[in-house]
DNA sequence: GTAAAACCTCAAGTAACTTGAGATGCAAGG
DNA sequence: CCTTGCATCTCAAGTTACTTGAGGTTTTAC
């Protein structure tokens, strides 16, 4: 442990802790070669320098909303990967950007809907039962039309 | 087909087509039962009305950034199910907010990351490669440090 | 020094679908 | 009316992205 401490590297749990993805989701991240082999103790376990955390935070944010595997090792690619040419990589961020914008929209809509739901249902509600709720109609209604929020209580 | 038209009843295959889920996924989500059964013609095909486009439509984008059938279920059941009282309903609605505004958060900085990173693809780039890219780094930093982005070409 | 906790590998399980085989249904042209 | 081609059906197996568990070693902590 003296020499994790010194030399600032720290275990897969440690690591796990710091980033949020499961002990086994980074070995199966190592295996798919989705992050790269880490340098290993005598004994065999693995041993991290900083440089995975931020990887991992990355991917783990990316796979979160739903970006595949495919896709974020595109976008691992890039910075790991110096031999691209710069066109190619910028096409690459650059379809991301756009997907991320669709995404944005839509998540968007949905919190807008949700708000408004639970606030027809704070105005309304008197502990009883929750009958007409449309949610769905509205969180659905990705056309431009206008988008009503109807009662819930 | 004068019957689904008189109706407005459509078959599976335009009902896919409409929301962009697929056809295998809209017979898999009523195995599951996420989605009711629906009539079938005495062929033993499907047929459906204009509410099943909506609620798909709401599965479509949920399952799109990422949550679970498990979590999406418990959103469908705040339309469908007339029982549950108004409390636990608002509750389910705003636990649900809550992890999209969290997500909302953090897709708004990989888009801010990813168009930092295309400026300075664009600025820099000659058509060489691109070889100090550092947008892991970047978009990784969830700690409310200065992001800084370090040119790509 | 020993017990608990963390790590290892490898195999099998799970979620959320997709793909494919094999068979039937149906709309349109000849 | 017929037939041709596309849509649909069921059921089984495959895929992706992991998780869980067995069985065994290593490390840490008292």
């Amino acid at each position: 442990m003296k020499d994790l401490l010194t030399t600032g590297q720290i275990t897969i749990g440690a690591l796990a802790q710091s980033t949020g993805v499961s002990v086994s989701a980074i070995r199966y991240y190592e295996e798919i070669g989705l992050i790269s082999k880490t340098h290993r103790r005598p004994s065999g376990h693995r041993v991290y320098g900083p440089e995975t955390r931020d990887a991992l935070a990355v991917i783990r944010s990316c796979r979160e909303f739903g970006f595949s595997i495919a896709q974020v090792k595109e976008l691992v690619l890039l910075s790991t990967n110096a031999q691209l040419p710069c066109d190619e990589t910028r096409s690459i961020a650059q379809t991301h950007l756009n997907s991320v914008k669709v995404k944005l929209a839509e998540l968007h809509q949905l919190e807008r809907s949700l708000t408004k739901f639970i606030q027809s249902c704070s105005d309304n509600c008197i502990g009883g039962p929750a009958p007409q709720c449309n949610i769905l109609e509205d969180i659905g209604s990705s056309s431009p039309q206008q988008v009503v929020a109807k009662g819930c209580c």
